[in-house]
Order: C-alpha cells, then structure tokens, then sequence
RNA sequence: GGCGCCAUAGCCAAGUGGUAAGGCAGAGGUCUGCAAAACCUUUAUUCAUCAGUUCGAAUCUGAUUGGCGCCUCCA
C-alpha cells in the first residue's frame, strides 16, 4: 500500500492529518482482518515550495526538510499512525534516474536541452483514471504551458537546475527529479512493480496520479496499482482551505485547543471520500464524542480495579457478550463495505451504550476484563488511544504520595461530613491537573 | 467549455427501493451531600424544490434551485 504524503515546507495541516489517518485505519482494518500490510508513505523534500522558502529563510532545503519532517512526526505521533516506512525523495535519486533512463530508452521520454519530458501520446490509457478526454482540457486555465514541451499533457521528468540552486547530478546534467517520478520509483523500490492499493488526496488524481501510472506501466508492462482509493477534502466554512485565503489550520494549532484523538475521531465520523466541513464548533462535538469513548474505558477500568467477585461469567453476562458480539459482528461488517467508519462508530456506541447499562460494581471480574478487551480491539482498529488518561500511577514518586494523601483526607472528610473540606480538596485536586469523581464505590481519578 | 461531487433534525452524520442508525448540543428526570460519570424520557409524519416511475421513493428518472471540486502547485 503506497500512500502520498505530504510535501514538508510547513508544518501539517489538517488535510494531511485527514489523509494519514484515513489511510492508516484502513490499514489498521485490513491488518484486523488478516493482511500482511506493507505500508509506505513517503515524505516529498524536494519541491518548488521547499526551495523558496529555504531562499526567504536563508537556510539549506534539507533544513527545511528536516525540520518540517521532525514536526510532522510529532504530529503522527500524536495522531497514533502505525509505523510506517517513509522514503524521502532527495535519498531516492537514484533509482529515480534508474526510471528515467528506462523511459527514454523505451522512447517514452524525450530530452529537451537538459530536461526530460514524459510523451503522453505514448502511453495510450493516459486519462482514464481520472477519466479526462484530453481534447477538452483547459491548458493553460490556471497554469502556464511549458512552451518547450511537444504537447501539453507532457509531464517533467527531470528539471534542469541553475548550478546555484539544488540539484543532483545526472546522465543529463545537473538538475531535480519531477514530482510524479518521486513517487513511482519510492513505489517500485519498496514494493515492487505492481502493488494493491495507490492512495491520496482527491486531488492528486490528475494529474500526479495519472502520470505515475502512465510512468509506471510504460517501464514494467504491469498494472501499476489494483486498487486506488481518494480521501475528499476538508473544507473550511465550506470552502477550500488555502494559505492564500487565509483559512488554513495546522494539526498542532488545533491540538492546543482539542486533543489529536479529538481530530482523529472528526476524521473519523464521516466517510473517508465525502467532503467535510472543519469549524471548531465540530470539532468541540468530536471532542466530546470521543470522551464518552474514553468515560467508558475509565468505567471498566475502575470496576476492575474496585472488583472482588472472582466467580465466573454468569448466565446473564454470557447473554451481554453474545449481544455484544453480534455488535461487533456488524462493526467488521461496515468497515469492510468501503471502510464505512461513519456506520462503524455508530455500531462502537450501540456496544459502550450495552457496556454502560450491563457493567456494575458486582459484575464478574472475567466478565469486566472481556469488556476492556472488546473495547480496546475497537479502538486499535480505529487509531483510538488513551494513553494520557492515567494520571497518577501507583508507584512511588512524590506528586502520587501526595494525591493519595489528599484522597485519604478526603474521605475522612466525606465521612465526617466535612463538605466544606471535602471540596476544597477536589478544588485543589483539580488546580493539580487531577479530576476526581465520587462513585458508589469510592472516589476515583479520571 | 469538459468532467465529477453534494443538499437528511439546532449541529455533525449513516442510510441508495420496504416505512428515517449513531453522536453532539438542548430540555426534563433517576442516582449523588454537591459535582462528575452513567442511565431513562424528549428532539425529522419527513430527507433542497417540483414533476414522474412504483403497491411502496430520502433512495430510481427528469427538470429546477443552491453549494463545492478537478482540468499540470495541492491531502
């Protein structure tokens, strides 16, 4: 599975955060379901964008590069993306050359002074993913036309560079491997000629997705990709979000304001080929989605840390899990029906909502442990994690002696009746970082 | 000019021929010293509009309205 990643000049936005985390859950699925995944999303270091902004910051473009792909691993990181491999262009060259060389020589790429160009008139499919009839392109519409080129669909392979600026030497000179190179030779070398799934963003489906294939079938003879998946884009106010319009949202200005599961889960709401909408009101929504996610979680946590009743899953219980399980029968069934994530949640309440009602201070201890393990499979097919939810452990470090302690003065409190007391601890608790909550069963940490 | 997508409650969002999933927000209630969490009740006789096909339409067909995207920077 060959993902295309994001261009690293800036920090990520919440775009790319839409098509890693689309991607990653459905190899997240697929893996569920028994596949050997081999996942590549590479990172493009090398780019116009790059190299002007390393000109205005007066720094090199592997500064630039190598600063943008330290933050967008934060970013990932924190987005809980499975490891992945990720190629970087500029270390790639060769095999790039490698392609270029086998296009010229199978004459489907011609030279003009030091540039190569891709000849679509060779490639005879050209247009059909995208499903364009290239009489009735608009060239030049929004991009100037390379007068150099034989034909305006002609794509750069190879781009001569001025001996100032970046480059790589070559048979042809010193110049930069074209876009669409990069990603057809990162695909070849990592998983071979024909691969199963080519994914992107809607917008790379012309034209850097049709050239890759036109590139990629012109040197092996083999279908490229079996399977092309398109995330849709997120809009902001219901428009396209760009630098220039001034509505662009980075990953980590969002997640000063919303966790990055927050994002996940909006991400994750709606069907990964339909637009949608970015405002902070939807994300606030996600956001507290996802806590009841996480409420239950820290519920089944708590009743097996409380619970004393070792006896076996009882008639009852038995009935629950069955229920459950068909639950979760239609969870795997909506995933598999073009990775319906919007369909899966629904099924993921339906299970917390059962979870809620059937689990209590005397359900069997087996019967809790099955629930945390029902809960934490659904979330590791979806990317969910919680793991700054625990906030004291119980070791031995000073802030932990002295939250228990401040618990223990409390429930003297509470039990003299105290109130006064008693709140002014879960004041402080609270200035601490430390939410607690008074159940049945004694007071909690969530 | 060509190609394509979308319109479902206050908000988000499934459903694509059999009578409107799920979540958020709101209101009321149960529990609780209070709070929180959880639970219960409540929220679309109707799916942009009009016409058609059908026993039956949010779903199919046609028209209309409104919005968005691609056509060599892009997730």
């Amino acid at each position: 599975m060959y993902v295309c990643g994001p261009t690293v000049y800036d920090f990520l936005h919440i775009g790319n955060a839409r098509a890693l985390v689309v991607f990653d859950s459905i190899k997240r699925f697929l893996e569920h379901v028994g596949y050997k995944v081999i996942y590549v999303q590479n990172f493009t270091d090398i780019d116009d964008k790059i190299i002007n902004k390393a000109i205005r910051e007066n720094v090199s473009c592997n500064d630039i590069a190598e600063k943008f792909i330290r933050e967008a691993k934060i970013d990932m990181l924190g987005l809980n993306l499975k490891q992945a491999l990720n190629p970087r262009a500029t270390q790639e060259i060769d095999s790039m050359i490698e392609m270029i060389n086998l296009l010229i020589k199978k004459k489907c790429a011609y030279r003009i002074e030091n540039s190569i160009y891709f000849d679509t008139t060779k490639y005879k499919n050209y247009g059909r993913l995208s499903k364009k009839k290239l009489n009735e392109l608009m060239h030049g519409n929004r991009v100037e036309i390379d007068l150099n080129k034989k034909n305006p669909n002609d794509f750069i392979l190879w781009k001569e560079s001025k001996i100032s600026e970046i480059g790589f030497n070559s048979p042809w000179g010193f110049g930069r491997p074209g876009w669409h190179i990069e990603c057809s030779a990162m695909s070849k070398k990592y998983l071979g000629e024909e691969i199963d799934i080519h994914a992107g963003g809607e917008d790379l489906i012309f034209p850097h997705h049709e050239n890759e294939i036109a590139q990629s079938e012109s040197c092996s003879g083999k279908t490229f990709s079996r399977y092309w998946l398109h995330n849709g884009f997120i809009n902001i106010d219901d428009k396209k979000m760009s630098k220039s319009e001034n509505n662009f949202f980075t990953i980590r200005e969002i997640s000063k304001e919303f966790s990055y599961m927050a994002i996940r889960f909006f991400i994750l709401s709606s069907h990964y080929r339909s637009p949608i909408n970015f405002t902070k009101e939807n994300l606030k929504s996600s956001q507290n989605s996802y806590e009841r996610i996480k409420n239950c979680l820290n519920n089944i946590y708590f009743y097996l840390e409380q619970n004393l009743n070792t006896s076996n899953i009882n008639r009852k219980e038995l009935e629950v899990l069955q229920n459950i399980d068909k639950e979760i029968f239609n969870f795997n069934n909506y995933l598999a029906d073009d990775f319906n994530t919007s369909k899966a949640l629904a099924s993921f309440f339906i299970i917390i909502k059962y979870i809620n009602i059937n689990i209590n201070g005397d359900s069997s201890n087996e019967f809790i442990k099955k629930l945390k393990d029902i809960i934490l499979i659904l979330c590791e097919i979806l990317g969910f994690k919680f793991d700054s939810d625990t906030k004291i452990k119980k070791n031995n470090d000073e802030i932990n002696r002295k939250v228990l302690s401040m618990l223990k003065k409390r429930d003297l409190a509470k039990k003299n009746k105290d109130w006064i007391l008693a709140d002014q601890i879960r004041d402080d608790l609270k200035k601490m970082g430390i939410k607690i909550e008074d159940t049945a069963n004694g007071t909690r940490i969530v």
